[in-house]
DNA sequence: CTGAGGTAACTTACTCCAAGGTCATATCTC
DNA sequence: GAGATATGACCTTGGAGTAAGTTACCTCAG
């Protein structure tokens, strides 16, 4: 063969697009979009740059794609604990035990979803939007059931809660990658002892009682 | 005068280095070291891209200069917190006070300081690995008196919620600059009415007591 | 059955550009 | 003149994006 594999008509277009998406999501994942290359991704598919622009136009039409794969896995997964009948910190805490469970085989699939360093206009800004909103809504209502439980009305505080829960996930998923022996079982024990701790640390001492550290 | 103010004697060095270094902390806050241009940062700093080069000889040199000056300013403040006699969250939560009261002028600096873009070996891995060295030495060690406290004594346990703190820090943080219209001692009474509700809402119902959300 | 043309899959070898970095030189003070 | 401050114009490179050509399968007329 005079060039490689040119010309193998091989692969259909829909199982190649998976394909590369899957390599795209590992990189776009690890390294973020700014220091990914196509080139790269492209390698790490089995396949030559061109191919990719022909499928996705360009490397943010390639990243459009791994983002919409990434979040919809994720935001579903969510959406279902969200069904659920749980309220409060114990939806909290269902909800994390989902994200394990589904990050396991694919854990760069998290960061794909808030990578700082994706384009943040035209249709990628449209897509995370999507995709914010959908999981946003989420940790806004099982918060607002919280902020409800305990009696405070203030709208800047439920939204402030938010963000600090959104990101303690965050916190709690990447503190896992870092600690790969761990498994999903033993995460969620361990977040409900978190906020056991946290909870017994903010009463006051006549009140503490041993909400179980083992 | 044939070419601009070539020549100008004007500025001494260690005065333009600051100058270049607090213009550079602003964009590297905001936008990031990879997004930024030494070019930018130059005609921001009101000067040529040579100057800098003469003075910093690289990006990743300016970035290290403007990396020192944040981080320095921000553990120095975290440290005085420390050294106070309070513990468990109310150590924490005077953390958090210090940390709005001195970011209020120059918010950019906590970007700064966990810029995910920044170059992750060298001269700057190290300076960033002294930093968050003095940084979470902070934070392991209120933590460590908190779990004590509750009578958690996993080391894991320990190490995780020593990540979520740190991340609802960062958080709380971020929340703050997307409102500018609260102050720094709103922000303070913000996160005490948040850690009592957090409180409340882990307790069993039997002992739930009003925390105050007020 | 067969082979010519149509089309999808695929690659090599470019172009182009933004941004990091350098060089030669100019002007000021002492 | 020596040395510090300063700049316009240049060089260089990595990576996005493209042009043009190659190979393989499919279909259908004869």
């Amino acid at each position: 063969m005079s060039r490689a594999n040119a010309g193998t008509k091989g692969v259909p277009r829909a199982d190649r697009e998976l394909q590369i998406v899957r390599a795209a999501c590992e990189v776009f994942g690890t390294v973020g979009f700014a220091k990914a290359s196509v080139a790269g991704i492209a390698a790490d598919a089995g396949i030559s740059k061109p191919l990719v622009y022909q499928y996705f136009g360009s490397k943010e039409g390639l990243f459009l794609a791994s983002f919409n794969y990434g979040a919809e896995t994720l935001a579903a997964e969510m959406e279902r604990v969200a069904a659920d009948d749980s309220v409060g910190l114990e939806r909290g805490l269902r909800t994390l035990d989902g994200l394990f469970r589904t990050l396991e085989p694919q854990p760069w699939l998290w960061r794909l979803l808030f990578d700082p360093s994706a384009p943040d206009d035209g249709e990628v800004a449209a897509a995370r939007a999507v995709y914010t909103d959908r999981i946003t809504r989420l940790a806004v209502e099982g918060v607002g059931e919280l902020m409800r439980l305990v009696g405070d009305d203030d709208p800047l505080d439920a939204s402030a809660l938010t963000a600090v829960w959104m990101s303690a996930v965050d916190a709690l998923i990447t503190w896992w990658l870092d600690h790969p022996e761990v498994t999903p079982t033993q995460m969620t024990e361990r977040c409900h002892r978190l906020i056991a701790a946290l909870s017994g640390a903010a009463l006051p001492a006549h009140l503490m009682v041993d909400l179980g550290a083992g």
